[in-house]
DNA sequence: ACAAATCTGTTGTAATTGCAACAAAGGAGG
DNA sequence: CCTCCTTTGTTGCAATTACAACAGATTTGT
C-alpha cells in the first residue's frame, strides 16, 4: 500500500479516528495487500474460503450473487472507501456466497481481519479501535438493509413507493425533501420497472398524494 | 438478572465461549437490566434515543415498522437468545426507527453495549470477547439479510421461488432438500401471496421444473 | 448554438398478482 | 370413528405490473 492509497484510506469509516501512522501499523496486523483489476476483472469467486474484508480504493465494484442456473444479479455496488464482503470475513465457517466483479478499472486492498478479532486484542492498542470501527460499519450496513427490506416487502409499487418516501421524509424531518436518485436509480433500488413507477407517481400526483417535480418531492398528508 | 436467566444467557451467541463467572461480570459492566411485558405492550417507541441492545429471555418480540401514515409492518420476530435494535444501539447519532412490541407474555434483557464499546476495553478482559461475539451476530445477521434481499429483489414470484429453492439448494449441497417453512410461512418470508405461490409451484410442477411433496422440494434443473 | 445523449413521462397490451372463496387432505383430540 | 382445525391446492376475477415503444424535456459535449 502506497502513500495515495493511505491518503485515501483514512477518511475511511472503517479507519475514522486513526492517524497515519497509526493507519501504517494497523496495516501491517492485518496483512494488507493492493491489488489492482481491469474492467470486468472478477476480483471475488463464489465458493473461496474467504478471511479477507475488501475496500474499493478507486474505481467500482459490482457484488454479484449468482444462483443454481448461473443467472446474475447485482446485489450491491462499492465505490471508494466501502467495504465488501465483510459479513463473510467476519463469519466463521462460511464460504463465500456471492462474487464481485471489477465495473471499472479498479484497486482494491484486501485485510484479513480475523487475525485482529481472533487474536488477543491488547498486542495492538490500535486493534481496539479497528474492531469498533469495523463494529460500526456492519451496523449502519444493517440499518440501510433494514431499511430497504421495508419498502421491498410492500406489495405494490405505490406501496414501495410510499413506504421510501415516507421513510427519506421521516429522516429529512420535513413533508419535502430531495432523494439522493434518478428515477432509474429509485425504481432500481425499489426493484420494479421504471416506466411502471413513473406512471404511478404520475397517478399519485393527480390523486393529490404527493407533488414532485425533478427529485424534489411532497408529502400532502 | 436471576440464575434462570443466566443459564439461559450462557446460551446465547452474544454470550458463547464464556463461563457463568465471567457473564455475570460482564452484565455488571453493560448495566444490564431485566425487564418483563404483557402481550401487547410496547417495549421499545420509534424516535427513542438508544444506547441497549435487547435481548429476549423468554417470549416473543416483534419489530415493526410505521411509516408517514401510521401503518404498521412487522420487519422481524425475535424469539429468546435473540438481540434486537443491535444495529441503532452500535451506530452514533441515530434515533431509533423501529418498535418492538411483546406478541406474548415475555422478559427482555437489555444491555448497555456502547459502554464496551467506547470505553478503553482493557478495563475488562471479557470485554474483547463481547464485542467479537456482536460482532460476529452483526455480520450473521447481514448475511441473512443479504440472503433475503436477494429473493425480493426478484420481480415475480417464480422468480421469487427459484431464488429461494435455489440458494437452499445451495446450502444443503443437494438438489433436493427440505424447507424449514410451511407455505404461509414461506409467502410470508418471500412477500408473496400465499395462494398465488402455492399455484406457480404446482405450474412450476407441471413445467418438469421442480418437484415437491410437503416440505421437500428437488430442483429439476 | 447545435447535435447527441440522457432522462422522464405516457400509453397500450400481455402477463402476473392479489384476493376471495372453496374443496381436499391431513392431524389432533375426544 | 367422528369432529374440528389447519394446511394446501385450485379457480375466477379485478387490479397491478412488466415491457416495449415513443415523444418531449433536459443535460452534456463540442
Amino acid at each position: 500500500m502506497n502513500n495515495k492509497d493511505i491518503n485515501i484510506i483514512k477518511k475511511t469509516p472503517l479507519f475514522s479516528g486513526m492517524e497515519e501512522d497509526e493507519i501504517e501499523h494497523m496495516l501491517g496486523c492485518l496483512s494488507a495487500v493492493g491489488r489492482n483489476y481491469r474492467k470486468n476483472e472478477t476480483i471475488l469467486y463464489p465458493g473461496d474460503p474467504i478471511n479477507s474484508i475488501g475496500m474499493v480504493i478507486s474505481g467500482r465494484v459490482l457484488i454479484l450473487k449468482e444462483d443454481f442456473w448461473g443467472n446474475r444479479n447485482i446485489i450491491n455496488e462499492a465505490l471508494h472507501g466501502d467495504v465488501f464482503a465483510e459479513g463473510y470475513a467476519c463469519t466463521q465457517g462460511v464460504e463465500l456466497g456471492i462474487s464481485a466483479v471489477a465495473a471499472e478499472d479498479s484497486r482494491v486492498m484486501f485485510m484479513e481481519v480475523r487475525r485482529v478479532i481472533t487474536t488477543c486484542s491488547t498486542a495492538c492498542a490500535y486493534h481496539v479501535r479497528l474492531v469498533r470501527n469495523l463494529l460500526s460499519v456492519l451496523a449502519r450496513k444493517n440499518l440501510l438493509m433494514d431499511e430497504k427490506l421495508t419498502h421491498l416487502t410492500q406489495r405494490t409499487t405505490r406501496e414501495k413507493l410510499l413506504s421510501y418516501l415516507s421513510s427519506e421524509s421521516k429522516r429529512q424531518v420535513s413533508a419535502s425533501f430531495e432523494i439522493p436518485y434518478n428515477r432509474q436509480q429509485l425504481a432500481d433500488y425499489l426493484s420494479v420497472d421504471r416506466s411502471a413507477m413513473s406512471s404511478e407517481l404520475s397517478r399519485m400526483r393527480d390523486e393529490g398524494i404527493i407533488s414532485f417535480e425533478k427529485n424534489r418531492f411532497r408529502l400532502l398528508i
